[in-house]
DNA sequence: AAACTGACTAATA
DNA sequence: CTATTAGCCAGTT
């Protein structure tokens, strides 16, 4: 296990059930800056039952990032993880990132805004 | 070393 | 909204 790894893990378990982040943002709160990409890749090496969160990280788009070679079975399982956690989906798989989305400072207000 | 690839993102048209 | 372009960085061949 190589520490940047271990460091998004750490990020990803972060995000509490029912919200969702971005690679990006994952990247940045690891402080990782720009390794958006690394965060995926190190989400791909995770097994599906992994107790890492990987299910609550999606792309900027706010849609579930398609996986190569898959049958989209990981894609359908990511999915309705996010559903069983109370998360939406919109028409066309997309969900709201404005309603979902884990933002830092919304910790402290909680509901605040 | 060079080329290719990937669970990305932002800007532009 | 879609499509294209440019930037990004690490891993693999």
């Amino acid at each position: 296990m190589r520490e940047r790894e271990a460091i998004i893990y750490a990020t990803v378990c972060r995000i509490p059930p029912g919200r969702v982040a971005t690679y990006g943002q994952v990247a940045r709160l690891s402080g990782l800056g720009r390794m958006a990409r690394q965060v995926g890749q190190a989400l791909a090496i995770l097994p599906d039952d992994s107790e890492v969160p990987w299910h609550r990280v999606v792309n900027a788009q706010g849609e579930i990032s398609p996986r190569a070679g898959s049958d989209g079975g990981a894609e359908a399982l990511q999915r309705r993880r996010l559903e069983a956690e109370g998360v939406r989906f919109r028409a066309g798989g997309r969900l709201d990132l404005r309603a979902c989305a884990w933002e830092l400072a919304a910790e402290a207000r909680q509901g605040r805004g």
